[in-house]
DNA sequence: GTTGTTTTAGTACTTTAGTATGAAGACCAA
DNA sequence: TTGGTCTTCATACTAAAGTACTAAAACAAC
């Protein structure tokens, strides 16, 4: 959101040199001020509308509420969450272990820990337990 | 949307008519042009902003909803289909065949059809697939 | 009553998954 | 500096999972 915010400053600020710069020479010229109102007024709101809608569509779904503490509670560690999450995607051992840069025996021991941890016998049943937990989205 | 383009154009007709109508005398006078286009951009924004805010809240989000004909689309059988359920929960394959009362060969044979019915090398994959199209619960 | 699908089950095999254990470097706190 | 977690990786297993067939009984449909 900090983005966004700094994003729209720096148009509008562009916009407000460009207008200083030309002294509206060209772009007012025969055409009248309200009209150039009105296109930064329809600009600006398409890009109101598109932001939004682009963190809309980025945002999972508050209905799940991750729920961090939990994770913590159960002496979940980082890299073993990260795992979890790449099990749930439906990912191998060995592909979580070339998307995360390690080896497969690394993947297998976070695994092995965090079925010890969610008192799973599969991963299957750790991904099942996992969304029973709110710890991972639904 | 059609409610909200109706809405818009109507907010952009009526600021014309109001500079309009005023000469740009009251809201001009010492202001400079340039702030008023800025504040006209950052309104403007803030409304498009706002707009898909309420938008995506008021989004029922079809969350549930089983697509069955999905399911025949895809050539899911009954059985197959029970089977995807129970490898869901989280159960192995010989779990479900002692649930279902038959051998987990039997099991292992609809677990290989729903593998490539649901385009999977896995069965978590196939969990995730099979929540994609909608055909089991999130 | 033959056709086609579903469900069942098997054998034989390869590939993942998971367990048990040990160990080493990184890092942080007491 | 020592103790404790975290992360990493390895070996050597055992246990599941998955593939590739084949095949037979059940059952509806035509």
């Amino acid at each position: 959101m900090k983005k966004t915010i700094f994003i729209f400053s720096t148009l509008i600020v562009a916009l407000l040199i460009l207008f200083r710069l030309s002294e509206y020479a060209f772009l007012v010229g025969d055409t009248s001020i309200e009209l150039i109102i009105a296109i930064v007024a329809i600009v600006f709101l398409g890009i109101g509308l598109y932001i939004n809608k682009k963190r809309a569509e980025t945002i999972p779904r508050k209905d799940g509420e991750i729920d961090a503490k939990k994770i913590k509670e159960l002496g979940i560690s980082d890299r073993e969450y990260e795992v979890l999450l790449e099990i749930s995607n439906g990912l191998s051992n060995k592909e979580i272990g070339e998307k995360l840069f390690v080896s497969e025996s690394t993947i297998k021991t976070h695994v092995s820990n965090l079925l010890v941890k969610l008192d799973a016998k599969r991963r299957t049943q750790a991904i099942q337990r996992a969304k029973e937990l709110q710890i991972i989205a639904g």
